[in-house]
DNA sequence: TTTCTGACA
DNA sequence: TGTCAGAA
């Protein structure tokens, strides 16, 4: 099984800033909307000088983006902020999470096999997460040969 | 051309 | 929130 190790991320993210142009593009939220939103301090761009142009981390824009997902789903403004920030909040840890317990993927033509390492301390047992053919998701838990 | 701020038939 | 004006 492929063995997944890189501490290193081939791309900084916080070297990605967008415009309030390509905002509005990748988003589909008005630069209207987002002034607005700057405004009642729910996004902030990056450090923001009087006058010049906006500019927008990933981060920002990942924000954006659920924001506006929450308005569509019928969240008051107010309402898909939290929403957002919550989920926003939930990310690192996620990411965390899954950088350290992902051993590995193995792809067959059936499914796939996603390797989360030992179930437990006797290192008896490993758990794996399985994707069917249909899509379906689901854990296993074997026996370590 | 794009973005900024302010204002509202 | 959209849209328009006037400026940068």
């Amino acid at each position: 099984m492929a063995e997944l190790n890189s501490d290193e991320p081939f791309i900084d993210t916080n070297k990605l800033i967008f415009g309030i142009g390509q905002v509005q593009q990748i988003t589909g939220v008005s630069g209207r909307q987002l002034r607005y939103w700057e405004s009642q301090n729910y996004i902030s761009p990056i450090d923001q000088k009087k006058g010049v142009s906006r500019q927008y981390s990933l981060h920002t824009l990942f924000l954006i983006f659920h924001i506006n997902r929450f308005i569509q789903q019928g969240f008051t403004l107010q309402a898909a902020v939290d929403h957002a920030k919550e989920f926003d909040a939930q990310i690192p840890a996620l990411r965390q999470f899954l950088k350290k317990q992902l051993k590995g993927v193995e792809i067959s033509d059936d499914q796939t096999v996603i390797d989360f390492g030992y179930f437990n301390a006797q290192r008896t047992k490993r758990v794996y997460g399985v994707i069917d053919r249909n899509g379906q998701t689901f854990f296993e838990i074997r026996d370590v040969k």
